[in-house]
DNA sequence: GACACTAATGTAAACGTTTACACTTCGGAA
DNA sequence: TTCCGAAGTGTAAACGTTTACATTAGTGTC
């Protein structure tokens, strides 16, 4: 009684092609190295029973994963979109996969996220800002996963990023704005106790304020999500504040369509009456109306180098190293000197 | 001479503590099946070491991965995102994880992935749209992987899909055109060769015209990518036409998104001049200057549903039904009656 | 004709878990 | 006292590949 092996196995091919399983494996994984008329029999027959390889096993038994895991904080801004598709297809062309996963601005998801990415075993990660329990950094190491970290670069050097400076960025759009003659000038950004970019670009519209004698009005700076109504209903709070804002930076281009459409519902004319500057560059800022100015952030550039990092650090065991990549600020035409009569209000008031 | 494990093991764990490898595993697995005191101490050991156990050898070993897979067409368009966070909640409420990849509206990219849900022997694949390679369809069968089409609906029933009806939702939105008086209506929609809920959309927008004994003109329709300024583009051709629509039917917001704002940079008002109605329902919509009509996707309920009909399915063996779920129009400011002049001009050609 | 070398294939160990089953211990019921 | 069941733990097979090494056959060289 022949013992028949379980179907959708190698073995069981191998016994239908009357070969050894060995022979089955090469076939799959490097054909040249069997012989063609061997290699043509068992490839018709993987075909016949459209035959799929059980990837957990492979990947167990030759303990290479070929997986790059992503951990990007939320995937409803499009900014991250041309980030991941970079990343993608940098890392299709060496032969990696990309997992993709969403922690939704939440730490507690990121830590099982990471987690659950070290369980699998996979060859290297790529997470958004810098900011987190150590504990799994300590842990990444530990298992000799190579990281590293974009859209934000960590003080500390050990932790290898490759982003742009968020503090130098904001610096500079705040300082436009101030040289433009602007002295009340709002803030909208991201939530910083959960945010490091948030953070730096807060920091960032501090300093400058300082740097130029401007006095910080807490009134000023609105945190919230990234989600254009909360914005919309934030720049109706701070258009209707006794002294309203003749300038508001918002450090993401999703808040500053919310700012934007509301200042103009609110009939505010922009730039005349308020300029608006956003963050990130997404293609809509081009067609809105004024067209925005925002800082542009080179996205696909970022993910393209991070992936290459990782691809290195996996394949060749290159350590990952950091490197700043440059922003731009990009003026078009939601943004202005401040309106004449304010200047005047201000020299004089009333 | 003591045989020393291999470090990260269970079973150097388990030489550690004293206990049989059986006894970590439990302890990690189900952790009341072993005595509080052996659970104690081992959870401390784990602790200390940071171990994290190899999921490849349990996934391999227990033969459940306890991953689904979802397959987007793009994640730069937001509506997905609300989608597939409400997967992700529900899978992650059952114990399920869930791996996001993105197909690029590429079908040999999708193969690609389809092919590697399979190798690593996912429990469920929730896909974008039903048309794809019957074998595609055939392979998922053969390895037993449940798995339901969203965002449209199959004319096969053997294709499990829960999903509203595009060739309805359109039907009833361009109906809505009709009706306020509109003769003249542009379509714009995705590219209806590589996208089967914008070739539906495009259907219902002929069924209707034809209905209504509208003459079809094949210059009002614009097929292009999702992408804001190639809809912008669209539009300016559209409206640059000798008789311009009176009406533009978006099949998607982002492209409305576009024609709203070259239609108020070309002059015309909305909806006094044009009316433009989309499809998603995107929250910017609401913010938007007059706010965009839309129809409604409940895109969250639609990922809710999808996700429990593949736990049920992976968890208990329940084949995965059919559902339809409903669209809803939302009416806002942009959309309205054709103007007069052009009512006048249409009765009275020059 | 012996030898070295290469190409093609086979053999079998290893990868690190899970889990069915066996075993031991202990407490309580009869 | 014996017996039984439950709780806790251990043993070892199994999961399906990959791959180092062994084996065989074939070819060309001296």
């Amino acid at each position: 009684m022949k013992k028949t092996e379980k179907p959708g196995t190698l073995h069981w091919l191998a016994r239908k092609a009357g070969v050894s399983i060995a022979t089955i494996s090469r076939t799959l994984r490097r054909p040249d190295s069997v012989a063609p008329q061997t290699r043509q029999r068992i490839l018709a027959l993987v075909e016949r029973h459209r035959f799929v390889p059980d990837g957990r096993a492979s990947t167990f038994s030759s303990n290479r994963s070929g997986v790059i895991g992503l951990i990007v904080p939320t995937i409803s801004n499009s900014i991250y979109a041309e980030f991941t598709e970079a990343i993608q297809n940098r890392l299709q062309a060496a032969g990696l996969n990309l997992l993709i996963a969403n922690a939704n601005y939440s730490a507690e998801l990121e830590r099982e996220i990471i987690r659950k990415l070290i369980e699998s075993r996979v060859e290297g990660v790529i997470l958004t800002g810098y900011d987190r329990d150590p504990g799994l950094y300590q842990l990444l190491r530990r298992y000799k996963i190579p990281f590293v970290v974009t859209w934000s670069i960590s003080p500390k050097p050990s932790i290898p990023a490759i982003s742009f400076d968020n503090y130098a960025a904001a610096t500079e759009a705040t300082e436009l704005l101030v040289k433009l003659g602007h002295r009340r000038i709002a803030l909208i950004c991201g939530v910083t106790a959960i945010n490091d970019r948030a953070a730096q670009r807060l920091a960032a519209y501090r300093d400058v304020l300082r740097r130029y004698k401007i006095s910080f009005d807490r009134a000023l700076v609105a945190e919230h999500p990234f989600e254009i109504e909360i914005s919309a209903d934030a720049t109706t709070r701070l258009m209707s504040l006794q002294k309203p804002p003749t300038a508001i930076f918002c450090a993401n281009d999703i808040q500053a369509l919310g700012a934007l459409f509301t200042c103009q519902r609110l009939q505010f004319r922009v730039p005349d009456d308020v300029s608006i500057i956003g963050f990130d560059d997404l293609p809509i800022t081009r067609v809105v109306i004024p067209p925005l100015s925002t800082v542009h952030i080179p996205a696909a550039q970022m993910g393209n180098a991070a992936a290459d990092a990782l691809i290195d650090a996996a394949r060749k065991g290159i350590p990952v190293k950091s490197r700043k990549i440059d922003t731009e600020i990009i003026m078009r035409g939601s943004t202005g000197a401040p309106p004449a009569r304010v200047r005047i209000r201000s020299s004089s008031p009333s």
